[in-house]
DNA sequence: CATATTTGACCAGG
DNA sequence: CCTGGTCAAATATG
C-alpha cells in the first residue's frame, strides 16, 4: 500500500504540523512498544509509570505544536529546539517523515490504509510447488521505511536496536548501491509465527544512515494474561497510528478487533503435502502455550493484537490540555526489554 | 551443545 | 535473463 520514492531522501525542513504529525506517530510508535511489554512489565509500576509518562509527553508535544502552529509558514526552516531536532533525528521520525512526505500530509493518514486487507487467503494453494511460494501476493505486504543514524558507538555498524530481536537470513548487494542489503526476520517467528520482517541498508551517500524498511508486524508478544483486551479504537490517533503498524483488517473505527485477539490459526490451507513448502516448513507445532497447529508456513497466519494507541488517546482526551514544553527526550529505550520468554 | 550469522544457491517476478 | 528475496548448509559464537 505504500509506496515510496526509492531513493527519496528528506532534506527538506517541515512545518510544525508535520512535525507534530510525526510526534504523533512516534508517540503510536512509543504506545505499541508498551503494548508489547506490558506482559513483562506487568509487575513493574515504574516502568511502565515512565513509559505512559514517555506517551504522555510526546502526544502533548505534538499537540501543543499543532497548537501553535500557524497556518502557513513552509518558508523558513524549523525553529525547533534542540531536543526535537535530535528527536526528529531518530528514524522513527524519519519514517514518519518519509510517509509524510510520500504523499498523504493530512492528519487522514489513515483512512486510505484501512483499506489494507490481510488477503491471508491461503486458500488450499496446499499442493503448490516448492519454496518460496507465500501464499500471499506479497505485494501487500506494508512496508514502513524509515532512516537511522548509524549508531555511533564504538559498536559495529549494526542497526541500533529497536524493541525486536531480529534473525539475519540474508544479505545481498543491490544493483546500484553501494552497500549490500541486509534480511531480518523476527527471532520468534517460529515461536509465534511472526512474519515481521525488516531490511537494512547503508544509504549510498551516507554511510553512517541506515535505511530499514520494515515489513510485516510483529505478532509475537503476546501478553500471557487474557486476550481479552477491549479495544475501543476510534480516534483520530488510532488512525494515524496505523501507517507504522497497519493492523491486518482494521477499519479506523470500528473493526472485528476480537477477531485479532483469538490467535486463531485459521488456514485453511493444507500444508504442502511432502511439498516441503520451503525448508521454512516450521513445523513447530505447539508454540509456546498448547498453540494451535499450523502446518503451513510461517507468515500467512495472522494473530493479532489490539493496539493499545486507544490508551494514550484516552490519556490524551482526558486530561492534559497544555503540558509543559517539549522535554520528552524520550531516552533510548534500547534496554534488554528481551522478549526472550518464550511462555506466554 | 544450542543458537545466531555467513554465504552461495535457489526461486519467482519483472 | 536479470534482480531481489529467501533458503539452508556451513560456520561462528556463547
Amino acid at each position: 500500500m505504500f509506496h515510496f520514492d526509492p531513493r527519496a531522501k528528506q532534506k527538506n525542513p517541515m512545518d510544525p504540523v508535520q512535525q507534530a504529525l510525526s510526534l504523533i506517530l512516534h508517540g503510536c510508535r512509543l504506545t505499541k512498544e508498551l503494548e508489547a511489554r506490558l506482559g513483562d512489565l506487568a509487575n513493574q509500576p515504574e516502568t511502565l509509570s515512565k513509559s505512559c509518562d514517555d506517551i504522555i509527553n510526546t502526544f502533548a508535544s505534538a499537540k501543543e505544536m499543532l497548537n501553535n502552529a500557524h497556518p502557513h509558514q513552509g518558508s523558513s526552516q524549523q525553529q525547533t529546539d534542540p531536543s526535537l531536532q535530535e528527536l526528529l533525528n531518530y528514524g522513527v521520525i524519519t519514517q514518519a517523515m518519509d510517509m509524510i512526505q510520500s504523499g498523504r500530509t493530512s492528519i487522514s493518514i489513515g483512512a486510505e490504509i484501512q483499506a489494507m486487507e490481510v488477503s491471508d487467503s491461503a486458500g488450499g494453494s496446499s499442493s503448490s510447488s516448492q519454496r518460496s511460494h507465500r501464499s500471499s501476493s506479497k505485494h501487500d505486504e506494508e512496508k514502513c521505511r524509515m532512516r537511522v543514524p548509524a549508531p555511533q558507538m564504538g559498536n559495529t555498524d549494526l542497526p541500533p536496536e529497536d524493541n525486536y530481536t531480529w534473525r539475519k537470513y540474508g544479505q545481498k548487494e543491490i544493483l546500484g548501491s553501494r552497500y549490500p542489503r541486509a534480511y531480518y526476520r523476527c527471532t520468534h517467528q517460529k515461536l509465534y509465527n511472526c512474519p515481521a520482517k525488516k531490511q537494512v541498508q547503508r544509504l549510498d551517500n551516507d554511510f553512517h544512515t541506515f535505511e530499514v524498511t520494515y515489513i510485516g508486524q510483529h505478532t509475537c508478544h503476546m501478553s500471557s494474561t487474557a486476550p481479552s483486551i477491549a479495544p475501543l479504537i476510534q480516534d483520530p490517533m488510532a488512525m494515524v497510528s496505523q501507517p507504522t503498524l497497519p493492523p491486518p483488517t482494521s477499519s479506523s473505527s470500528v473493526a472485528p478487533l476480537g477477531t485479532w485477539l483469538s490467535m486463531e490459526f485459521s488456514l485453511g490451507s493444507g500444508s504442502s503435502p511432502g511439498g516441503r513448502g520451503g525448508g521454512d516448513a516450521v513445523a513447530s507445532a505447539a508454540a509456546g502455550g498448547g498453540a494451535a497447529s499450523m502446518g503451513s508456513r510461517y507468515g500467512r497466519e495472522v494473530v493479532e493484537f489490539p493496539a493499545v494507541a486507544d490508551m494514550a488517546d484516552a490519556m490524551f482526551n482526558s486530561g492534559s490540555s497544555s503540558s509543559n514544553s517539549m522535554d520528552f527526550i524520550f531516552p533510548h529505550m534500547e534496554d534488554k526489554w528481551e522478549a526472550g520468554d518464550k511462555a506466554n
